[in-house]
DNA sequence: GTCTTTCATAACCATATTGTTATAGACAAA
DNA sequence: TTTGTCTATAACAATATGGTTATGAAAGAC
């Protein structure tokens, strides 16, 4: 996989707020597919298929315990995503410190979301 | 739009290679849909397309110069994706210092971020 | 006015995503 | 072996995405 084929993976897996909720869930620490699947109002099949997803992105990973899976965060991939964002945002608040004092707005905006 | 509804919109509008371009171009500075669409083997309606997609996510606007629509970047989208990463992964690393605020904050946006 | 350039929209097609239900596989327990 | 639990896969449907060509709209140029 490219590296832009892992950002289109990373992004994809990303965009999804089911998909974001089971990464809040893994930053607590592993978890089966059963446990990650009971907080949503949706079918065991649909929260494999977001796992597969994640998995693909490299964002997860996962183990056996018997019959469970467990699964936990892989921090590379979020590292690669978050690294692109950065460079990109640090680009971005200098060309607004050259065009205008808007730096100021910007940083005022980071924390709202 | 929810700011869930906003990152969904945000991770799928860089989700795509092309779009990452267009974003990269603008780094420079404001360029035309022609502009943007001439280094692309892709139809003129294939490139405004992806411009109505990194526009509804917020991370360009477009401004009017006689026939042309001049985009821009626009920081506060890409800002925020950042932000939401850049949590996560401070996390992930253990370098956060509220660690448990930051825990209960993810888990109380589970269903809305 | 008429022409040209720039851009957006409509209609269409192929593929991907996101969910479903039904079923099969792996493994523990009885 | 039989049963039950956990997870993955197959088959299907609805919607979204990403491209095309044809056309329309907005604005300057002639």
């Amino acid at each position: 996989m490219t590296p832009s084929e892992r950002l289109d993976a990373t992004f994809t897996a990303l965009a999804d707020p089911t998909r974001r909720a089971i990464l809040a869930r893994l930053m607590q620490g592993e978890a089966s597919v059963m446990e990650l699947a009971e907080p949503f109002a949706m079918s065991q099949p649909a929260i494999s298929k977001h796992l597969k997803m994640l998995e693909r992105a490299g964002l997860i990973s996962r183990g056996r315990d018997a019959q469970r899976r467990p699964c936990r965060i892989e921090g590379e991939a979020l590292a690669a995503a978050t690294g692109w964002l950065e460079d990109y945002r640090k680009v971005w608040e200098g060309n607004f410190k050259r065009l205008d004092g808007l730096l100021a707005e910007l940083q005022a905006n980071q924390g709202k979301a």
